[in-house]
RNA sequence: CGGGGUGUGGCGCAGUUGGUAGCGCGCUUGCUUUGGGAGCAAGAAGCCCCCAGUUCGAGUCUGGGCACCCCGACCA
């Protein structure tokens, strides 16, 4: 175990909290509730960011910046959107400050009130849609398919670094179309992107699905969401992909002329994942001795330790190291060459383990002499000794089958901790115990939802895509129930 | 916003009946070390959260603030 790490048995969320600071990912700020996000765990960020806007990308979306602030008045008009956020919103009423009279600092100067307050964004619809009127004419400016990088504040209650923080980094798509289906399948397709994103480069499988109107996002006719499993058996929403009707163009009174000349509203949906997808990251594969990187995030792929006494020993092992470096580095490997003289090879090891690298490399006299290197897989911990000609071969291979691995081993954690009950007691029982994900049905009203909330904490992540469709009758309340769907206790 | 807890070198903590602050890690320097967080030696580093009060004397007692953390409610 890392030292001084405590152990995900002992206190899972202890183990979450000091993960992330060990790791030197992020810290607190001066600022309640706001994080300082570290330069490795904001290069794992980048690393998404990456991913995530070359698929944007390619399904056909542009990158766009809107404002920071929102006026007050945008947020009253569309009536959900409002309810949803207005408890969670930082307000701007001044725009000056000035000396205290009184000799004590500076105060905020009364006369430089503002008009009209601006909210600080908690989400960019209202400017968004605001903005979009003046863009939307015709058919022929449809469909607008824009997403912002950018920061959002929520005054959250309570914040946990990266999985809530008031301040967060995210993304949001915004997009216009004529035509409702059109706008059904780009939630979909967003779906999908965040969907195989999840998958194919966090390692983390996802399961697909719907929200209840309960949980939908304010203002949305249907919130789209992947949800995943982590260790502790909690669940937590990786991204959401919003279908919202013409709510959006109804309130900032967006219209366009149809091809056969009619005026119309025009559909919408929004899409978004945040800074949390790094804690997701953390709590999906990491263990006791510290971060577990899937090869495809790590900020660094792999690391060499060169191990030494002499001056001589440590020219002819920083040569091999070097050798090794290189070949790595043609194969499109990130790998950095740890020859600091400050820290020792132990202390090197524990230090790498801890923040995740996939795949260490020691090369020591002995391994220059036998014309060997020592490697090192993170996710197992195993090592073994390969030749020094095939170590950029074996490290290439070796960062595929980690990225599997990881996987592979999530997959069966959430296929071993995924239950289908058919009685309250099973239900409780589960929920009360390892948790996990429990596949039930349910009468279909929010009153049992709010209920079963109430009693167990557990709540429906999603009505799953892929979920059987076959009838039963309500754990809860032994109504009628066409299909199951997923309930946990979620982040 | 309710309940609990904590504020002491950079970090983690100790500090007894009130007497002027100590330990571990880290840091600096030197020597020995280097295949799993090295050893020894010598150093540097403190507005004891803030403000009042009690007292000859407060890290310690009293009152009032403030901040942060944890558990709920709220939420991505």
């Amino acid at each position: 175990m890392a030292k001084g790490l405590t152990s995900r048995a002992t206190d899972y969320s202890q183990w979450y909290n000091e993960l992330v600071i060990k790791a030197d990912l992020a810290e607190n700020s001066a600022v309640r509730g706001c994080m300082v996000i570290k330069p490795y765990g904001y290069s794992i960020w980048e690393k998404m960011q990456a991913a995530l806007d070359a698929m944007f990308k390619r399904t056909g979306h542009s990158n766009a910046y809107f404002p920071l602030f929102i006026p007050k008045s945008f947020f009253t008009k569309e009536a959900s959107h409002v309810e949803g956020f207005a408890k969670e919103c930082a307000v701007v009423t001044h725009y000056r400050l000035k000396n205290d009279p009184n000799g004590k600092g500076i105060i905020v100067d009364e006369t430089a009130k503002l008009e009209e307050e601006l909210i600080v964004r908690p989400t960019s619809e209202t400017i968004i849609w605001n903005t979009y009127k003046g863009w939307i004419q015709s058919y022929r400016d449809l469909p607008i398919l824009v997403n912002q990088w950018a920061n959002v504040v929520r005054w959250e209650m309570r914040t946990r670094l990266f999985l809530r923080t008031a301040e967060f980094l995210w993304q949001e798509g915004h997009t216009a179309h004529a035509t409702a289906q059109e706008a059904i399948d780009e939630t979909n397709t967003m779906l999908d992107v965040y969907a195989e994103f999840a998958e194919n480069f966090m390692a983390l499988p996802v399961i697909k699905g719907r929200k209840t109107e309960n949980e939908r996002f304010a203002g949305a006719v249907d919130t789209l969401c992947i949800e995943a499993l982590m260790q502790d058996g909690k669940a937590l929403q990786c991204g959401t992909s919003h279908f919202l009707g013409q709510n959006f163009a109804k309130a900032f009174d967006v219209k366009f002329t149809s091809k056969d000349g009619n005026l119309e509203h025009v559909w919408a949906t929004s899409w978004g994942v945040s800074t949390r997808l790094v804690g997701a990251l953390i709590m999906a594969h990491s263990d006791d001795n510290g971060l577990v990187l899937p090869p495809k995030l790590a900020p660094l792929q792999a690391v060499i330790v060169p191990i030494y006494k002499t001056d001589e020993e440590y020219k002819k092992v920083g040569d091999a190291a070097r050798s090794v470096k290189s070949a790595l580095e043609a194969k499109g490997i990130s790998v950095k060459f740890d020859d600091r003289e400050t820290h020792k090879p132990g202390w090197k090891f524990a230090e790498y383990e801890l923040k995740g690298v996939p795949v260490r490399i020691a090369i020591g006299p002995n391994d220059v002499a036998n014309g060997t290197v020592e490697i090192a897989r993170r996710d197992t911990l195993e090592k073994k000794l390969y030749p020094a000609g095939q170590a950029a071969e074996t490290v290439a291979s070796l960062l595929d089958e980690i990225q599997q691995n990881l996987y592979d081993r999530a997959l069966k954690f959430r296929q071993e901790n995924t239950h289908q009950v058919d009685s309250y007691d099973e239900f409780r029982k589960i929920i009360d115990g390892k948790a996990g994900f429990v596949s039930a049905h349910w009468d279909g009203t929010a009153e049992t939802e709010q209920k079963i909330k109430e009693e167990t904490k557990a709540t429906i992540r999603c009505i799953p895509f892929d979920g059987e469709a076959t009838p039963g009758l309500c754990i809860y309340s032994g109504k009628p129930s066409k299909e199951r769907v997923l309930f946990a206790k979620a982040y």
